[in-house]
DNA sequence: TTGTAGGCGTTATCAC
DNA sequence: GTGATAACGCCTACAA
């Protein structure tokens, strides 16, 4: 009739060994356990070893709340992405974990698989075991407010419009203008877009079309393209935008996995990269590497990305005011542009 | 890495926000302010909504240590593995989170940087603060056990002499000689790999040889090649190989991050794949697909690797044996061979 | 509807 | 060296 628990249904419905059932067997108090538990020194040795051999045989372990509760301090922060497969996050996760590492933080990573309906449940159930969020989501700012309740959240690749998040954010406008400019100079002058609309971030088109301007380009509407944000999109994409304006020689693609696809697509079309078509993809993902010739694109370094959201983290739990951190991408010239 | 704890610092100290703060400041019992903070039907609307305001204001947090230990339940394992950005880790902590996910369980991600020495100390910090730990390490079972100190574990990518500790582990034996089966009916009869003997994995290997003499090849010593477990030394490990052995007409490596590099080396001796030389892989990465011809590769699903090891975990965490678990894996013809 | 005990498992403080 | 006793912050009774 005491059992409360309902853990996950045990037979036994064990009750969890305290340092007290410890205490019991050894025949001490649950102090002296607790002294031999943590290797104090104030304590007889031979006690000692009897101590621990009760504990041993009881299979204790000691409950993390009771100890954090007691002793606060060990940090935890969530980190929450979209897609832990998708090739540009494994390096910003870890940058997270290793800047989470050096303060000695732990790090909860939880994945939404890409669905944005459980970004809320996701950020509200994490956001209860941590001390702070980190969240590469795609919601809408009152949403996340919504979700998190006051657990301070640092969200990434946008900015925050709600003044209690911290958010390091991209600056994707100086890069894509340094991409068609290299681009040009290259002697590109039709140059078409394979873009993702759905990614709720027209900043990358918004660029392209204002320095392509700015360099007395003229791009058709139907040279851009928009589709899903995957290697398949970009494959899709390419096809299409061939067929429409087979006379572009350059596609700039929304990212390096987009770029994967079109690249794909072009050599399935049989012309030579970047000779028939020059591709410029955007992320840097080190795969784009792997590619003859390498994928050109616009560098980010997601790792230092990860450290930065975690800055972030501790200056806001550190009382001050939530920021934006802004952080700077590089042109990579590699070999397909 | 070093100690932790001593993070926070702020110059007030400001002690922690509790139930009582702002159950003071709502001019009301403490209790209450749990019935608003839980959103506990008993309560009068007006003194709900004082309360909450006056949390708000206080900022009150609720403390997590605290809630799990009046209400157990919520169970958090820890991960680690030794490089998170190798290719072949995010799917299977994918696997890892996507099974803890369906539980209801947290994953606590670590990540040793491929520094074998940190092992013990991760192990260790990660253990006093999760329930249950799934580890793909290199250390031996007697450093492991010392360093989890009772905490369970489920070891990935071996069997466990320790019978304390869960495993799954892959058979790579079948699948290797498949894979040399399958370069045999591509009428290849010198056969060469690549390996990494410090790996401390010598599966591979003697599989590789019995399967050959049993198909009746000789493999000279000379035809096998020890690198490091990387890109760079599968490249450096070709160009030494074709060196010492050009008569050699496929290669089998390692796993596939070796193969790729082996794969940069053929392309730049100039040689024909799969024409001159077949390249067999293994892991199954999916950036394989991205070479042109793709790379074929004994296929092994990391993802259900990561799910397997959750299931051991909750086996053991329900009290019963630790046991081991295989992992077959399955020849994927792609290209390369 | 609200407040008052009591306890969750641990560590710290102080007696003995 | 060892053992009571009191926190830590929260929740679940039960009483008012």
């Amino acid at each position: 009739m005491g059992d409360k628990q309902q853990d996950n249904a045990g037979p036994g419905a064990a009750r969890r060994v305290t340092l007290r059932d410890v205490a019991q067997l050894a025949g001490v108090s649950h102090q002296t356990v607790s002294r031999a538990i943590n290797d104090k020194g104030e304590i007889d040795p031979a006690t000692r070893r009897r101590v621990l051999d009760a504990a041993r045989q009881l299979r204790y372990r000691p409950s993390r709340f009771a100890r954090g509760l007691v002793r606060p301090g060990a940090t935890t922060i969530g980190l929450i992405v979209s897609d832990v497969v998708n090739p540009f996050f494994p390096e910003l996760i870890a940058g997270v974990i290793e800047a989470a590492e050096q303060r000695g933080w732990q790090v909860v990573v939880g994945s939404t698989q890409d669905d944005l309906e459980r970004e809320p449940a996701l950020l509200r159930s994490l956001g209860g075991q941590v001390d702070a969020l980190i969240a590469y989501l795609f919601q809408p700012d009152d949403v996340l407010a919504a979700a998190v309740e006051g657990v301070p959240l640092v969200v990434m690749n946008r900015r925050a419009q709600d003044p209690a998040f911290g958010a390091v954010d991209i600056d994707v406008d100086r890069g894509v203008r340094a991409g068609v400019r290299h681009l040009v100079s290259r002697g590109h002058r039709l140059i078409g877009m394979i873009d993702c609309p759905d990614a709720c971030d027209s900043a990358r088109r918004d660029a392209f079309l204002s320095e392509a301007a700015a360099q007395g380009l003229t791009v058709a509407a139907d040279a851009i393209i928009g589709v899903e944000q995957s290697m398949a999109g970009g494959e899709a994409g390419f096809a299409e935008l061939h067929a429409a304006r087979p006379d572009l020689t350059a596609v700039f693609a929304f990212n390096d996995l987009v770029a994967l696809g079109a690249y794909r697509a072009v050599r399935r079309l049989g012309l030579a990269i970047p000779g028939d078509v020059a591709l410029l993809g955007f992320d840097g993902l080190s795969l784009g590497e792997l590619l003859d010739p390498p994928l050109t694109t616009i560098y980010l370094d997601k790792r230092r990305m990860g450290e930065l959201a975690v800055a972030q983290v501790q200056r806001m739990l550190a009382g001050e005011q939530p920021g934006l951190t802004m952080l700077e991408t590089e042109l990579l010239v590699r070999g397909s542009a």
